[in-house]
RNA sequence: GGACGAUUAGCGCAGCGGUAGCGUACUUCCUUGACAUGGAAGGGGUCACUGGUUCGAUCCCAGUAUCGUCCACCA
């Protein structure tokens, strides 16, 4: 078959299913006739899904692969059904993750991003991405996935950065993006500030030390983890219904080691049962001090560089690494006898930088705010009035939890790689926001931050359509249908573009349900990683199986938001199931089964031929209504059980006797009939072997451009029924007909000897038997 | 600390008010004329624990334990 671009029906199927053999080659008729465009021209009802973009410097996991099997499927499922579908591809540029990258390589020659300046950096950015970024894309391929390539989005496009650039000035001059002096994170190894989502939060192990500031007169204890920042205390507080302290406040104390005379200050923050009820303020690298330090009018003394390195103190301690520091610090307080207790190990919740783990260094500085409040409500609104359906449904007190408490986004980070910040500063201050195509005036330099990569992510399902444009696409395929994602970054993304969409497009929601999927995970249920080393390739799998395999597995474990389990195990089964599917269209083919003409009534059918094309009502009907409520892995059980157990093991067993005989014909078409069904309804999880076996089994171009099965459950008549449920019956007698006479094939026993009669369905003409 | 979920055969999962199923693994038999990536016959579970509701609970309710994910400014 190799070379052969053509599976027509009269070819015969070669005798083993090789999945390589077919997949690029259907892949690329598939694209080369175009299947995949959607066209905002047509009549046709759109259906639209947005990938969740992939970072540009990613490669294909198995969570992806889960991710685009789901949304291929319903995409093919969609077209399938008469819809005008639309799956977008894209990536996203990644802003520190690929700047990480690229600075990587800069430093393996022994130069950074400095030596070469914000321009010619950029430039190289530019080109890794053109040489070696998206390599998921052509994976995605190898998938299967439906996506219309013509559409392919990266979120640097020139287009989309206009979208940036005009949401940005939009909500300036609403007033929600704003600049102000603030605690954020930073990281002291990216030096950059970086929002509440790209912190992981880890238990780390830290001293507790209790430290006594003060002398003879006025004293008061306070306990703390990072001892090094008491350097830069302000004041210390206390609960105003502390009686242990009330007659402290007001009083000054005195700060050791710099010996600075510091307020003591009553605030409700402050939790008397915690410690030793008293707290130390240090305004300018705490947030909560921070808050504190606002309301009392605590003195900021900043005492660490952006290095995270000690600076400004006056102490010995200017110099000296952040950790170092904090260890000489209690060091040199225990020798004056001012620590109080001795260190006891204490497990706290300490910031990690997402992208290179360091610790998140809180700092106070100047960066650009979202203001999310109005816009997390409009989110929280539209799913709570019942415009955008989270499913499945338990999944949304999470969604509400976090836009119902959301903080204020820190969007400026101090990158190169990203948007940069379309604000203008003049020479006497004035501040300007150009959006696309204005210019600043003379002699107003910009702002040197970018934007947080998921301020253009956020702004995906309409960036991508052409906004701010008033394009075709955007009428024709917003709102997008369905959101498909992990419920892990529900919060990271999904949120972010409900404020977005939102507010863009005048309340309009950018999709009108949010499907979340689970996590794959190792055999055990073990969360996979590299560290622990028991990820799995996707790649090698689809090499080893085949793309269809692959996808039947991840889409039969699918329950609704829930984590699955992969083994190889469980994906040979699939290969096999795969191969099960292949020589039963073989079988059929040498047999004589056709789709031509029309099927004989039903009354003019046997009972193994009206039983089987119940069945497959009933089974068409229920998978649909599956897909359609992301049951995935019920729906592939369903048609598993059907194809394998139903067709397969009987019907095809049963009816060997049939096609032997004198009066086959009605048989065949039945059998042809059951194959072009069951194939259709398979074609969104597997397509590839669906669309090879389809072909050559009816002669036609494509399953592609095929209608979705309908089920016509009107036409069963009562006695069809009754035969399904009596078929239980059937299978026990011929299994113990077979067992007493140790006959070995059920095909040598006939439809007669089975005894159909001896159940009462005397109404069916019995199947006549070629043997004897 | 909060939210949500999970706990059912060796492993991974369904299920559901009336004493349990699927895949895979395992045992035995079968080179049958689509398929040994197959067919047939089997073994294996006190449905986490403790109470409650009920004629009856794996399934409903409460609590306990363990695990998981996300969120979180208790220094």
């Amino acid at each position: 078959m190799s070379g052969n671009k053509d599976s027509g029906s009269n070819k015969e199927l070669a005798a083993t299913f090789t999945p390589a053999e077919i997949e690029n080659r259907l892949y690329k008729k598939w694209e080369d006739a175009g299947y995949f465009k959607a066209d905002s021209k047509s009549k046709k009802p759109p259906f639209t899904i947005v990938i969740p973009p992939p970072n540009v410097t990613g490669s294909l996991h198995i969570g992806h692969a889960l991710d685009h099997t789901i949304q291929d499927l319903l995409t093919r499922m969609k077209r399938m059904k008469g819809f005008e579908a639309l799956w977008l591809p894209g990536m996203d540029h990644a802003g520190i993750a690929t700047q990480n990258v690229v600075e990587k390589q800069l430093a393996a020659v022994g130069k950074t991003r400095h030596d070469l300046g914000r321009e010619a950096f950029i430039q190289k950015v530019w080109q890794w991405k053109e040489e070696s970024g998206g390599a998921i894309l052509d994976q995605m391929r190898r998938l299967g996935d439906s996506v219309d390539w013509d559409r392919e989005a990266f979120t640097m496009d020139a287009n989309l950065s206009k979208a940036v650039l005009t949401i940005f000035k939009r909500l300036y001059e609403k007033e929600l993006i704003y600049r102000a002096e603030r605690i954020i994170n930073w990281c002291p190894r990216c030096l950059t500030a970086i929002s509440d989502i790209e912190v992981d939060h880890k238990d780390d192990s830290g001293e507790f030390v209790s430290i006594k500031y003060g002398d003879d007169d006025v004293n008061i204890t306070i306990a703390t983890t990072r001892a090094e920042t008491m350097l830069g205390d302000g004041a210390v507080a206390v609960n105003p219904n502390d009686e242990r302290y009330k007659h402290l406040v007001g009083k000054k104390v005195l700060l050791p080691l710099v010996d600075r005379m510091i307020p003591i200050i009553a605030d409700e923050l402050v939790d008397p049962d915690f410690g030793t009820g008293a707290v130390k303020v240090t305004a300018a690298h705490d947030a909560n001090d921070f808050e504190m330090g606002m309301r009392h009018g605590v003195e900021l003394v900043i005492i660490m560089n952006e290095h995270g390195v000690m600076e400004g103190t006056g102490t010995k301690f200017d110099g000296m690494d952040r950790f170092d520091a904090r260890k000489g610090v209690v060091e040199e307080l225990r020798k004056l006898g001012r620590v109080v207790s001795e260190k006891r190990p204490y497990v706290h919740a300490v910031g990690h930088c997402q992208r290179c783990e360091t610790t998140i260094e809180p700092r106070l500085s100047k960066q650009w705010f979202v203001k999310v409040a109005p816009l997390a409500k409009a989110a929280a609104d539209a799913v709570r009035d019942g415009r955008v359906k989270i499913e499945p449904e338990e999944m949304s007190p999470r969604y509400f939890e976090w836009v119902d408490n959301m903080h204020d986004w820190c969007i400026s980070r101090q990158l190169w790689w990203g948007h940069r910040i379309p604000v203008f500063y003049g020479p006497n201050g004035e501040v300007v926001v150009c959006g696309p195509d204005e210019q600043a005036p003379a002699g107003y330099t910009q702002d040197p931050d970018v934007l947080d990569t998921w301020f253009s992510s956020a702004l995906w399902p309409f960036s991508t359509l052409g906004w701010p444009a008033d394009t075709d696409d955007l009428k024709k395929f917003y709102p997008t249908s369905v959101l498909v994602t992990g419920y892990d970054i529900l919060f990271f993304w999904v949120a972010r573009m409900m404020m977005m969409g939102l507010f863009a497009m005048d309340g309009k929601q950018p999709f009108n349900v949010i499907a979340l999927h689970g996590l794959v995970r190792d055999q055990f249920g073990k969360k996979m990683s590299k560290s622990r080393g028991n990820t799995v390739d996707p790649i090698e799998f689809m090499d080893k199986y085949g793309s269809d395999a692959l996808r039947f597995t991840l889409a039969r474990g699918a329950n609704p938001g829930t984590d699955q389990a992969l083994a190889e195990d469980w994906i040979a089964g699939s290969r096999n199931f795969a191969t099960k599917l292949w020589n039963a269209t073989r079988f059929a083919k040498l047999n004589g089964a056709t789709v031509e003409g029309e099927l004989a009534k039903r009354s003019d059918l046997n009972a193994i031929d009206n039983w089987i094309l119940t069945r497959l009502d009933q089974v068409i009907a229920s998978a649909d209504e599956l897909f359609e409520n992301f049951e995935f892995a019920k729906a592939c059980e369903l048609i598993y059980h059907f194809t394998w157990d139903d067709l397969c093991d009987w019907y095809l067993e049963l009816s060997k006797a049939t096609f032997a005989g004198n009066d086959a014909a009605k048989s065949q078409r039945v059998l042809g009939e059951v194959l072009d069904q069951v194939l259709r309804l398979m074609h969104p999880v597997m397509p590839f072997i669906t669309e090879e076996l389809w072909c050559n089994l009816t002669g036609k171009e494509s399953l592609m451009i095929t209608d979705w099965p309908k089920s016509d459950l009107s036409s069963q008549d009562q006695k069809s029924v009754e035969l399904v449920n009596m078929m239980q019956e059937i299978v026990t007698e011929v299994r113990r007909f077979r067992n007493d006479q140790g006959i070995k094939s059920t095909a040598k026993i006939s439809a007669k000897f089975i005894g159909l009669d001896k159940v009462g369905l005397s109404d069916y003409e019995a199947i006549p038997s070629p043997y004897p």
